[in-house]
DNA sequence: CTCTATTCTCGTACAGTGTACGGAAAAGAA
DNA sequence: TTCTTTTCCGTACACTGTACGAGAATAGAG
């Protein structure tokens, strides 16, 4: 069916969008930057969530003229690359290694879940997005030296970093999402009265069951802890 | 009609939206049905994906006026809710333990991401989607029952139920964006060179050796099970 | 200096989105 | 019949991303 691939897809060329130096000597001089541009939509998204970051609020914002941001993206995904990598510059990059590199992992996945719950639109705009740019790149290339001591091949490290980022991008959504409904309680009343329903119906013993016998409630981090450690302290076996 | 509203979010009260048992016995007969319009907006999603999901096309699809569609569903939040608790009614619900908990439970992991891989938009429609609907929570049930000799309590359950849907959603995302970019060779090509050109920049030797000793390469299936064997195998202990 | 090429700025315009409104149509109830 | 309720859907509106192109600014050439 798709056999009309011809039109181009949004995203660009990647080296034109990161590898660019700058060569322009002649014509009008910019009156904004890339830098103004991106750092705008991130205060947006960062205070009224992702769906508010428009090209008109973007603009107004830096107070530019709508048109005027497409001379510093293509595009409106390209400006959300742009954003990912922006804020994936607050990740340290120096070499922190302990030699348990365990340790030195799950340390790194606390941070990046520290990282998207200051930036609650990351993980969803982090889903179906690749070309990662510089700051992605600095990042990776710590995570990189972390897994030197595994003795894993490139795709393998390379995988991990993926299955990481992955796994802490759908905790971290989780947890979001669950701080946005605790915000609202009639709604989070209502979804726990519609469970109780079902639980009660006689079709779902297993969900009364689950639901009468919650246990002590852990914190999200503690959660997380959990699995990580899971997840990690398995990693080079098998 | 609906005397609250007032506040917002375009999410509904669970109560009316699930378990509604078709009430009105007054008035015009329906020309449509829910599940009709669920159904083909399943069936653009899959065939177009998931921006292609617009009222109008829907509308079109199952043969009525775009507003029509108002009667079914509040709005299209709602609409993609109905679409995920549609999809979720392939997914096996018959109880079919082995004993061994961690394979059962493997097993349904992998089920997961054949569905998720046969329905690719169903990772980003997941993404900060609450409202288990009749068919999610069925499944929930046969998960819960598969948890049940491990002797963890609810809250614990229903966390390990979240984090393997998070983690198989997580990664198949990422094996049908992979998928897709190998789709269009032209730009899997310039990515391929842009990593290329990072990697001898002279300030990334971590991803220059990883990219030089790649490795055998693995099937996304095999990947898959590595990870899943890893995080699964871990699970009761610590 | 003037001329010309180049680059950025941004008002206007357009196709496409979700959906509010309200009248017309249908169907059971009174 | 008339009343009430429900569904149907054409029209309209606010808002989106962005194509187009005219005008402004800058740098080099003459």
């Amino acid at each position: 069916m798709s056999r009309e691939g011809e039109t181009d897809a949004p995203g660009i060329d990647p080296q034109q969008l990161w590898l660019s130096p700058a060569q322009p000597r002649r014509g009008r001089k910019p009156a904004y930057s890339r830098e103004a541009i991106t750092a705008a939509a991130v205060a947006l998204a960062d205070a009224e969530g992702l769906e508010a970051v428009t090209m008109r609020k973007v603009a107004a914002q830096v107070g530019a003229g709508v048109m005027s941001l497409y001379s510093y993206a293509p595009d409106k995904e390209t400006l959300l690359n742009l954003m990912v990598d922006h804020v994936s510059g607050e990740l340290p990059t120096t070499d922190t290694s302990t030699g348990d590199w365990r340790a030195d992992l799950k340390a790194i996945a606390h941070l990046q879940r520290a990282h998207m719950l200051r930036h609650p639109w990351l993980p969803a705009a982090l889903t179906g997005r690749r070309i990662p740019g510089p700051n992605t790149l600095a990042f990776l290339e710590r995570v990189l030296a972390v897994l030197r001591p595994t003795g894993l091949d490139g795709t393998a490290k390379l995988e991990v970093f993926a299955q990481l980022t992955a796994f802490v991008a759908g905790h971290a959504a989780h947890e979001i999402a669950q701080a946005a409904a605790s915000q609202s309680p009639d709604r989070a009343a209502a979804e726990a009265r519609y469970l109780a329903a079902v639980a009660t119906d006689g079709h779902h013993p297993e969900l009364a069951e689950a639901l009468s016998a919650p246990g002590r409630p852990l914190t999200p981090e503690a959660t997380f802890t959990r699995f990580l450690n899971r997840l990690i302290d398995g990693l080079d076996t098998g």
